[in-house]
DNA sequence: TATGTTAGTAATTAATTACTAACAAGGTAG
DNA sequence: CTACCTTGTTAGTAATTAATTACTAACATA
């Protein structure tokens, strides 16, 4: 009979990553409210206790999600806001950027909606927030820029259009949700951004 | 010394549809996830064993809320969708009769994220998501009138807006969570309802 | 008034939860 | 080799949860 074989022992650091990645695997599928200490040192492979050695409590450990998201996805969206000298095309990137995102990480739209839900603002409710509202001002910027560039309508209102923007991935997101998989993010998604685009640009 | 008084006795009826208004009322403000049959219980001002005398068990309330839901969304769309000759009114109509729904029932967003997230297909999430496909269906019809009296594009994908069309409610949603307050819900809704508009209509 | 039904309670149960404490072993500096 | 810090385990804890139990009061009606 075999013991379970022991874990190769590793830097708190690395443990940290392994378990923010957890995290962000099982709220893939299932509610991050229901996630326990137990399923994360499942995933990465420990005893329920050692995840306590890598962090004090449990929400230390959503604020590392929070953290990682921040670290993550900004840096993307920033580098696709920035991507071409004509704002719509920076645009359209963003939205494929955050698509992508979304596909590969798909805990993450749920993450999200977890930690906005809550009443009190905590530390994580807080970053999350900081997030969004960092992500707006970009979106906001690309907005003025097409405006400028007489590309968006000259009366948008681009607070309206940054949250309509933010929407329609989230549009997609309950589509993906209702049929149970990210599969049905793609297809939709062209036809989609369309519609978006015809609501801001310029029309001829 | 005075006992806690005897709640008068009522109905079963009466008793469940008061426990739906409960969960509702505490989902305003917290996760429907954490919402425990001991709040439920003080909220209708009863002991938490009592529940149990109206409720096999818990699911079985969170199946009442869904029915609940349909049963009293689905109408007021369908009236706001017939409420026009013309069919972009009645998709604003829509739009103004959902917004307030979510106003007067705050929990409601949170209820139905919270149920699509379920990655099983219980009955709850059936009901939620067939909910859905009826409200997308009406959309859809709407939108296809719009077509047809040529004061929607042409090529207008219906399907697409209406995914642009849950989101850009989804969108306000979240912007309200974000404040912690359904309050920021009225001033954004104008602008993103000109935007909606402006993405399907036919334009000069 | 007697009897059966319905709607309530208080107390308890088994399971699950986040978290802790005592102990073991790996790796490395002196 | 040894002292020591870090990373791990196992075995607990107290608190909370949904659900059940035994019992009681109110109500309807023959």
């Amino acid at each position: 009979m075999s013991h379970s074989r022991l874990p190769t022992r590793q830097s708190a650091e690395i443990r940290q990553a392994e378990m923010v990645q957890a995290v962000l695997h099982l709220a893939a599928r299932q509610e991050p409210a229901s996630i326990t200490t137990t399923e994360i040192a499942k995933v990465v492979g420990l005893s329920q206790g050692a995840v306590f050695r890598h962090f004090p409590n449990k929400q230390a450990i959503w604020l590392s999600v929070a953290q990682w998201l921040t670290a993550n996805l900004l840096p993307l969206i920033q580098t696709a806001a920035q991507s071409s000298p004509n704002p719509l095309t920076s645009l359209a990137n963003i939205y494929c950027t955050h698509l992508q995102f979304v596909q590969e990480n798909p805990g993450v739209p749920r993450f999200i909606f977890h930690e906005l839900q809550q009443p009190n603002d905590s530390p994580i409710k807080q970053e999350v927030a900081s997030m969004l509202q960092t992500y707006s001002g970009i979106l906001i910027g690309v907005l003025q820029q097409a405006k400028a560039s007489q590309q968006a309508l000259p009366n948008l209102d681009e607070r309206s259009a940054a949250t309509l923007f933010i929407g329609s991935i989230q549009g997609l997101v309950m589509q993906a949700m209702l049929q149970g998989s990210t599969a049905t993010l793609e297809p939709m998604s062209l036809g989609v951004w369309d519609l978006y685009l015809s609501a801001i640009r310029q029309h001829a």
